[in-house]
DNA sequence: CTGTTAGCGCGTTCAT
DNA sequence: ATGAACGCGCTAACAG
């Protein structure tokens, strides 16, 4: 291991001048003249120096890190959110740090908690399904730069980046209706969160709109278990004979694939498909399928944009709420 | 923000106790009597004490974070690793930054450099694809604990967590054969990394094993742009009506499929298909593809506990080289 | 068992 | 324009 490290000391003692020189020629300080800095630049650069994190976070109380705390890393959208995310982190010469809570809101609590005590300057993160810890996150904002994404807690005044969940969830319910459907299932999913109840309401007003009763009865709630929700899905289809399927969350869309394969039910002629989705591999879904997909890499770009500009700005009291737009991709010829 | 810290000289002023007595406390050493601990420990807990990291950091040289280098996070075998690596990491209490090189040799080196004045206590990095910078990592080594996960280089005699790309591969074409090909492209992908080229070899292996001519004409060479594939694609069938396809690299699917579709042959009625994927929605391609899947997973915990098990030995002088297998999955009732 | 002291590497006064 | 000295928060050596 390099027991040599470098350091300003180090510097110091090979240009014989003293640390506190080097350090501010090092941080181009206006009170070194040219002529030293350019000795200690070129030195630093000899010896590849690079300055101790440790000790000038410790100093200045900046880490140059943020935190990214998601439900999953392995999941579509949250891959490609990391990814937005880490791109301008990178341009700014920020670090990331990634954390999975596994929907597990006492992991959440713990990771965060975990963060609080100088390691990060600020935080992204994407909430748990559900809002047990509204009062948790209403106290954290007051102690570190937080920008919530996806995820949120409407409740909650602060720096929030969602898509247009109830709007696109509208369009997509009448685009079913548009393409034939009486009889549209409504798949549910993140119940707790203002995501899945906003894709819920679209879906409600949309039926409205179109004249066609509310049937609860055509409303199916996400299990965890797979096997239960392709039973659930086949229960459905055979007790009220849906004619589409509206699916909020993606992790339906396996389920509802099996489910209609076990039924010998064809997609789209016997049944439209239509659902949440940023799987990467869309393209090569039965083209049945058509999607709403989220712009998942601009969600982690404004994010971590957002952020950014709490952290540069100090100020991180003025709310502010960016919504983008989701996008309907039709995959077949007719257009279902 | 808070700008009231607690840290070990507040809970000593609050106890009319030494600093050092509270950090022997919280460090539960021999020396502090059990009274004295519980005091310590109580108020730490009612104040919500934790360590400032930077500064144990300064003191210790352990900073309890690891970095994870790769081209990619939103690539379903990446994402899937890092899944794994943050698993073990968290057991052990460890933080994970990410870093993505997009496949840019300097900035994956640019990434190293800037985490070797102890920002990590090691690295697990899957390189980019060449053997440009094999004398790079050869003094890296001796500088870091690092450990390759998947992309490696196989000159390098350090810790190495791969699959077995060259049985896979070999088994993959002997399938094709078995299901009656006798015409195989391979689309070739990853050429300068041991495991792309380990792919090709057990491809010709194969091939040769059952005493079929090596045909220069049938390897297609992966471009960066998809239009591209889908062209060079269009073009092999048309010059040389390959009978089955054996991509080396998920990227090729698609355009794998919209040539095929843009040629109007079915698969796997005109061309079989058969790819190396971790595809987390395979389940929803097509049927008739069968793909190779590497345990992604499975890598990303298996690198991270290699890298724990150099961190708690201290000494990384001892080569390692695990190979995992990688599985063959069959789609369709005719088993091609 | 507890306290005093020193220093990890850096940045920031305040002198010179 | 340069340097001496202090402290960020913590740990570890050594006293007592």
């Amino acid at each position: 291991m390099a027991s040599d490290q470098v350091n300003i000391k180090r510097l110091a003692q090979e240009l014989n001048i003293s640390i506190a020189t080097v350090s501010k020629a090092l941080n181009d300080s206006y009170e070194i003249s040219a002529k030293t800095k350019n000795r200690v630049w070129d030195l630093a650069k000899a010896l590849n120096y690079t300055p101790n994190p440790a000790a000038s976070n410790l100093r200045s109380h900046k880490t140059k890190t943020i935190a990214v705390i998601i439900p999953d890393v392995a999941n579509n959208f949250f891959s490609l959110a990391i990814k937005g995310i880490e791109e301008v982190a990178r341009i700014h010469g920020y670090h990331v740090l990634i954390y999975q809570t596994h929907e597990d809101t006492e992991m959440e609590i713990s990771f965060t908690n975990s963060l609080l005590n100088g390691r990060v300057d600020g935080i992204l993160t994407s909430v748990s399904s559900n809002e047990y810890n509204n009062d948790y996150y209403r106290d954290l904002v007051k102690k570190v730069p937080l920008v919530f994404f996806d995820r949120v807690y409407e409740s909650l005044q602060t720096f929030k980046i969602t898509t247009d969940d109830y709007e696109s969830s509208f369009a997509a319910t009448q685009h079913l209706l548009d393409c034939g459907c009486k009889k549209i299932a409504f798949l549910f999913g993140l119940e707790k969160l203002p995501a899945g109840r906003a894709r819920f309401s679209g879906y409600q007003d949309a039926l409205k709109a179109n004249e066609i009763d509310f049937d609860e009865q055509l409303i199916l709630h996400y299990e965890n278990l797979e096997e239960q929700n392709v039973d659930n899905i086949e229960q459905l289809f055979q007790q009220h004979h849906p004619d589409g399927i509206f699916s909020s969350i993606e992790e339906f869309i396996i389920p509802t694939y099996l489910a209609c394969r076990n039924m010998s039910l064809s997609i789209p002629q016997d049944v439209k498909v239509l659902s949440f989705s940023n799987l990467s591999s869309a393209k090569l879904l039965n083209p049945a399928l058509t999607t709403i997909t989220q712009p998942a890499f601009d969600i982690g770009h404004e994010a971590a944009k957002c952020l950014f500009k709490i952290l540069n700005n100090k100020g991180f009291d003025d709310e502010q709420n960016i919504v983008l737009k989701s996008t309907l991709i039709k995959r077949t010829s007719t257009n279902c």
